[in-house]
DNA sequence: TGCGGGCTGAAAAACGTTTTACCCGCCTTC
DNA sequence: GAAGGCGGGTAAAACGTTTTTCAGCCCGCA
């Protein structure tokens, strides 16, 4: 009797009834294993009414093959490993939907791998990836040290890095082109008629603050009567930018802050020192978080497609994974976009 | 010879060494096949010293099991499914961190599935998870009806629900206590001194937002000479929330707003009218998401222990798969707690 | 000395697929 | 009428584990 039923609290449970097998599958339907295998996977070698039967007996029995065994054989799973720092980021979590997406769509799983910024963590789930012989992965990685990277690559785990970009001969990548973004935000207040322009920046030695501010530096190099000035903030979080507001000793009339929170704390500090947003000082923000609409004033931010880099990211992966030999390792990168708000004047002035 | 070495655009790419099985391992440490797996799994039936060579031999090859061909003897997989409308919601991004983290914990992995409000893909990530064999599912399901939920559970994949309650005998279910959560929001208003109270609510068919309104009133009636009234929002966003606010005839003294994007809304409009948070009106909002902190003046609100939720779930999940019989299904409910910031006066007065 | 029994370890049978051979008629083509 | 090809189908061998069963060995005890 092979329907055991089990027992709670509550009273008898569902029957954990035994999913059919393919053996099942091929006596309801009168031919052999091999048959069912075949109208399932290559259905153009099977007879048009043997098919029909087989299908019906699938349909009949609720029959779903059992890709852990079909793995076994064929050598390869389906599911791919998406390893982010914190999936409670905005930006990484439109990475993991651009990438579910992707997943979905091409009858990939995709496993969710929260490194929680400390490297052991991700080194343990990059273990996980090889046990499970995922058949990729889609990792944002948490240092620019790319040794565990390539240790994972050569256990057989094919990379695309999200985000940060990699030596092209070790896999691809996919990123936003931030000195594209810095470029835009700031024309974008020159054009606005802002001369004197300071960037609100995070610390250099991260990589998007460094291109951001080379974007603007580009920008303000087509107008000869334009300035540049920067200021970095120790963290990019609204409490410094607040409080670089309160530091300003003269006031620039345009305003570029490398990511929205820092915009966010700065037209927080600006607004309680009397200044106003645009008519005395206009200001861009970057990244366009939710919260870039929520500040007194809504925030002209630059906007980027991230989950398009999710979602090219699984599909680069399973270019690698599916075409192997044939593949050529590509860095990817997306253009950001403007989006326009009340924390600028639009119409070109002065 | 076994290495393959496959050539990209690029040059010669990683070696693809094929994995080491365990017979390998058995070969390398002079013992049987089932000797090296009973080290691996129950290591007390193995001479010490022959567990040593035999551990050994694991370190030199890299060995790693193949969890699809244990899963086959076995009988279970080690992943669990996550479902979600948008992992892009702060809301369900934290849930899927704390599951994430409990998953990593007790050594399975989490497949993101990623609903996105239509019920067709909700459906095909169920039929996904069957399988693929999930051990079980931790599930936000997009509608009430339970019916796609039983057939999923009766195909064998049990289920936790987040954020929603289900019928106990059906299963386990993490939430958050909406009543108390409007409770305390309207209790704090109370000891601040407002009287006079004004609710900013969503569709009463929410059941979140009709549990919140009950906890309203329930903590009203603790005061003889407070008022309650309600006006409900056609959607709970920022746009509405700031039509609301320009839309009141009388001003109450405090007002809970029962999402923080309402609140977020209300606060601007109100700013608007001139009208001060807190000095003229005090509010509460609902969520604490990231943007709680970003309206003009930092905003009271409730605070979920969202990632608890998920962590919890994963958990009484894994209960029910690994205890079986002696599991009895529970239905946690979270207790919310008020985060005390600046549009209300903490200080009781009037 | 013989025997029961505790320890170790091994052989072998599953688990559910896919895929490689191969077989059997039937049709086509000399 | 025979040879060859082909469409349609099957048997059986993998894939890499776990687990049951069993065999050997050494020990103590009678």
């Amino acid at each position: 009797m092979p329907g055991r039923t089990a027992v709670t609290a509550r009273g008898v449970d569902a029957i954990p009834v035994r999913p059919a097998r393919i053996q099942d599958v091929a006596a309801a339907a009168g031919v052999s294993v091999s048959t069912v295998s075949n109208v399932l996977n290559r259905p153009e070698r099977v007879n048009a009414a043997t098919a029909e039967r087989v299908r019906d007996a699938v349909a009949a029995l609720d029959y779903v093959p059992h890709p852990g065994a079909a793995g076994l054989r064929t050598g390869h799973t389906s599911s791919i490993g998406l390893v982010l720092p914190d999936v409670t980021n905005s930006f990484y979590a439109r990475i993991a939907r651009g990438a579910a997406d992707a997943a979905y769509d091409h009858g990939y799983s995709l496993v969710l791998c929260h490194s929680g910024d400390t490297p052991e963590r991700e080194q343990g789930y990059f273990t996980m990836l090889v046990e499970q012989r995922a058949v990729g992965a889609v990792v944002v990685p948490l240092s620019a040290d790319p040794t565990r990277l390539t240790r994972l690559r050569e256990r057989g785990i094919p990379l695309v890095l999200a985000d940060r970009a990699m030596p092209a001969q070790d896999g691809c990548s996919v990123s936003v082109d931030d000195i594209a973004g810095g470029r835009i935000a700031v024309l974008h207040l020159l054009e606005c008629g802002a001369r004197d322009i300071l960037v609100v920046n995070g610390e250099r030695s991260i990589r998007q603050c460094a291109d951001r501010y080379q974007g603007a530096r580009q920008a303000v190099r087509t107008r000869r009567e334009a300035r540049l000035g920067q200021v970095v903030a120790e963290e990019m979080t609204v409490a410094y930018g607040m409080e670089i507001a309160q530091g300003l000793d003269e006031l620039p009339d345009g305003m570029f802050c490398t990511n929205d929170f820092l915009a966010a704390g700065l037209c927080r500090g600006l607004a309680e020192r009397g200044v106003k947003v645009p008519e005395d000082v206009q200001v861009v923000g970057y990244g366009d978080l939710d919260i870039a609409s929520f500040v007194g004033t809504t925030l002209t931010t630059v906007r980027q497609p991230v989950e398009d880099l999710g979602r090219a990211a699984v599909e680069m992966l399973l270019d690698e994974v599916e075409a192997r030999a044939e593949h050529a390792h590509e860095t990817r990168v997306f253009a950001p976009r403007l989006a326009l708000r009340d924390s600028t004047r639009s119409l070109p002035g002065g």
